[in-house]
RNA sequence: GGAGAGGUGGCAGAGCGGUUGAAUGCACCGGUCUUGAAAACCGGCAAGGGCGAAAGCCCUUCGUGGGUUCAAAUCCCACCCUCUCCGCCA
């Protein structure tokens, strides 16, 4: 959600930004119904001042005894003229309110121009990328080697993009989220939180699913699936003003995430990598305005120490403008080496996406703290990473660890929550 | 799912047709006092919006949306949520 106020006041600027998100220039329509709704605005408040100056004086002379019927008349005749006229500011409010919450956050400058994820641009890169004897399998291959993955099960039991893990790789999944859990509370003084799946439509306006992209989401009934814990981890400071002293606020949540992929038909069809259900360590930062850049950093560093302590190699992209999503300033993604891929050549796969979304989703879900210096409200910053998606990092594990005889070796982090250091097939 | 009670400012809690944007207490901020702190005392303190250079004026909001009335936190209707009891259930 915009300012309405910064576009008043810096339209050529806003619709520079506009131009940044292949958005054509939307300033000056949007300022004329600004100021038609605002010119109507005006008028109607006039009338309310009168009627309610004269509802009180019919109420100091009736306790008088006086006639009042003059003013009576006076007042109805004002209540017949207000309809129209309200009728007309709220159309027009609708109007710009629902035109604003449809456009994407305006882009950090640091953010570099780029149509595509082709022209993101690389940042770091961590870890060897481990070579291989033998041609490296995909995690599907391995899985199913292993015994442990069955996605012809996912499918009878739900259909296409749904697998079933057992025995050791299914408690893989849960040791990872325990890792990272473990982590980000232990080192990091994230808070572990576990949120509702289900969300009503207001909290996925606030982070900014909803108007526009519902058909990317399940829903029941009258309630939504989360895509993210981000929704409901970031929806918590909604509507409040959040004591300063408290600031900042992180969380920590691993829930199951679900998508219907309507815009990925096609895409990444083998194996776990786009699933419509999977799940997701999530840190959410909720922070003062003079924070959020470093918060940024911080988080992203948190996901990464994830992949450092599972020893699995991987780089950092600063998302370009055309990549950027709709509710962050900034994004850094971290990909991850997965060696099975493109017929065991290898490559890089987000696995983590780290977010600094400013006040934008803070102005759409009214979250502000009291800036102790002027008194005032002001919107918070909101900041949201994946620390990390567990699906992917399960592939990764199986990908990076296997041997030529089609055991997978674990990363030491994790031989304690597996107890043993390896997975083998199962009997 | 059924029955009852209730939803008021950061919190607690009055008010139940007009002068109430809302008593009182707590919290918070400023001041007096104090070597300092506490206590006590004095004062301030809801949010959002419009107009205005500013001072300030005005509008809206007492769960949400409608309705009655010259006038609604107060009356009526619907919905949402919370609590208690019953039923069902992990």
């Amino acid at each position: 959600m915009h300012d309405i106020r910064f576009i008043r006041e810096n339209p050529d600027a806003f619709d520079a930004a506009l131009k940044r998100r292949k958005l054509a220039p939307m300033a000056g329509e949007i300022l004329k119904t600004d100021s038609d709704r605002r010119a109507l605005q005006a008028q109607i408040q006039e009338l309310q001042s009168r009627r309610n100056q004269a509802s009180k004086e019919i109420g100091a002379l009736k306790a008088k005894g006086g006639d009042a019927d003059a003013l009576i008349a006076e007042v109805n005749d004002i209540k017949t003229k207000m309809p129209d006229l309200e009728t007309e500011e709220a159309s027009l409010a609708e109007s710009l309110e629902s035109r604003l919450i449809e456009l994407p956050n305006l882009l950090d400058e640091s953010v570099p121009d780029g149509d595509d994820e082709d022209q993101n641009q690389l940042i770091r890169t961590i870890g060897d990328i481990p070579s291989f004897r033998f041609t490296p399998k995909d995690h599907v291959a391995l899985g199913e080697g292993l015994g442990l993955m069955d996605f012809a099960l996912g499918a009878k039991l739900a259909g296409a993009r749904f697998v079933v893990l057992s025995g050791q790789l299914a408690r893989l999944e849960r040791a990872l989220a325990a890792f990272m859990l473990d982590t980000h509370t232990g080192e990091f003084g994230y808070v572990e939180t576990l949120p509702p799946a289900l969300v009503n439509s207001q909290t996925m306006t606030g982070t900014g699913q909803l108007p526009k992209f519902a058909e990317d989401l399940y829903r029941t009934d009258d309630k939504w699936l989360i895509p993210t814990a981000e929704v409901p981890l970031t929806n918590i400071v909604a509507d409040e003003i959040t004591d300063s002293a408290v600031l900042p606020l992180r969380m920590t949540a691993y829930t199951q995430c679900f998508r219907s992929e309507a815009g990925s038909a096609g895409r990444d069809t083998r194996g776990m990598i786009r699933q419509h259900q999977f799940s997701k360590v999530e840190m959410v930062s909720i922070t003062h305005p003079d924070q959020s850049a470093d918060e940024l950093e911080r988080m992203t560093s948190c996901a990464e120490t994830i992949l450092q302590k599972l020893e699995l190699p991987y780089r950092v992209l600063k998302l370009c403008s055309g990549d950027t999503g709709f509710s962050a300033q900034q994004t850094y993604d971290l990909e991850v080496w997965l060696p099975g891929q493109d017929e065991g050549r290898g490559m890089y796969r987000e696995i983590s996406s780290c977010s600094n979304c400013g006040p934008f989703q803070a102005r759409r879900m009214k979250a502000r703290f009291r800036d102790v210096e002027t008194g005032e409200t002001r919107f918070l910053h909101t900041l949201n990473g994946s620390g990390l998606a567990v699906g992917r990092t399960l592939i990764a594990i199986l990908e990076n660890g296997q041997q030529e005889d089609g055991i997978i070796l674990l990363p030491q982090a994790l031989h304690s929550y597996m107890g043993t250091d390896r997975l083998v097939a199962s009997a």
